[in-house]
DNA sequence: ACCTGAACACCGTTCAAGT
DNA sequence: ACCTGAACACCGTTCAAGT
């Protein structure tokens, strides 16, 4: 019974620094097990398959997301929010895209869902319509964010805009 | 002086139709050179590169989003428009994310912006704060798109998301 | 002018074998 | 139980050569 040499979060670990240092198309099984000194197969073992691996990345992905804590209000909580998935995108524009291809219910999502669902609360959203009000405004916070590291704006300042997107769901939630 | 065999053109038709029909991760050089019976090399006259194949595919996405005509009244137009996307993207789930990753201002991109311009127009909105207001709109419809076609929504009923979030656009263009 | 062939430096993954 | 080596079936792209 030897010991294992590797884990999947050591995997994980160097797979997030190689994505972090040189992108997400150097993230190869055989480029993280060099970075590990370890046989590309040994991968297989601990993250299942490439898919998985980028599963795990996802997952750190979610985490990087900054949450709010207490003592703000909820529309500096939803400031908050909307500055640190801008963030994160910028950090890692490629694999931000991945997070439209998996579900937004894993327990890694659930820390953001849950800033959201406090902050819709906090601004007296009854409690029946706030999981649409979240997918609505997580959606439209993703897309603002993903659009904003992936190049598709060009025209217009990010920042005023978000700042325009902010009043406009001010707006519509202090007509509740 | 030979005639060419073969027209970027041709190349995009059998690259699209690979990928409507296998996915984008069967569009390869190599499989597009054998579609048209070429050596792989041959393609590079024509489309530059593997990135230059994609930003072709891109065009032909962009142009895939029915436009809304006449006779409709902008609420009509902007519904048709969410509809187009949605519909768009789950038709090419993976090649839609690769709109997030370049300029909304490309000239195949003036089809469905102009489109949105008209309906922001028609419902009365300021000149001056159409260009804006496009982005942002259609930010979200691009997130949403995205977010459905890719798997990430599993909870709620996206048409019924989708005609709620109708309902609040509508709601903050009538304020104008 | 346009197309080809061979070659280079990679991929993810299977399968049988090692300790 | 965990790791390895060799092999398979691929990639995108360069470069020199063909017609």
């Amino acid at each position: 019974m030897t010991p294992r040499r590797i884990s999947r979060d050591q995997v994980l670990d160097v797979t997030w620094e190689l994505a972090t240092r040189k992108g997400l198309q150097a993230v190869t099984m055989r480029a993280v097990a060099q970075e590990l000194d370890v046989n590309p197969m040994t991968l297989y073992r601990h993250v299942g398959d490439k898919q998985g691996l980028l599963d795990g990345l996802v997952e750190r992905l979610l985490l990087e997301i900054e949450v709010p804590g207490p003592g703000l209000d909820w529309r500096g909580q939803l400031r908050l929010l909307a500055h640190s998935m801008r963030a994160t995108a910028r950090r890692h524009p490629d694999l931000f895209l991945l997070l439209f291809q998996r579900p937004a219910v894993t327990p890694e999502a659930v820390g953001p869902r849950n800033a959201v669902y406090g902050a819709l609360r906090a601004a007296g959203l009854q409690e029946e319509r706030i999981p649409r009000a979240e997918r609505l405004l997580s959606t439209f916070m993703l897309g603002f964010a993903a659009s904003e590291a992936g190049g598709r704006f060009r025209d217009g300042d990010p920042d005023e805009d978000m700042a325009y997107a902010e009043r406009l769901v001010v707006r519509l939630l202090a007509a509740v």
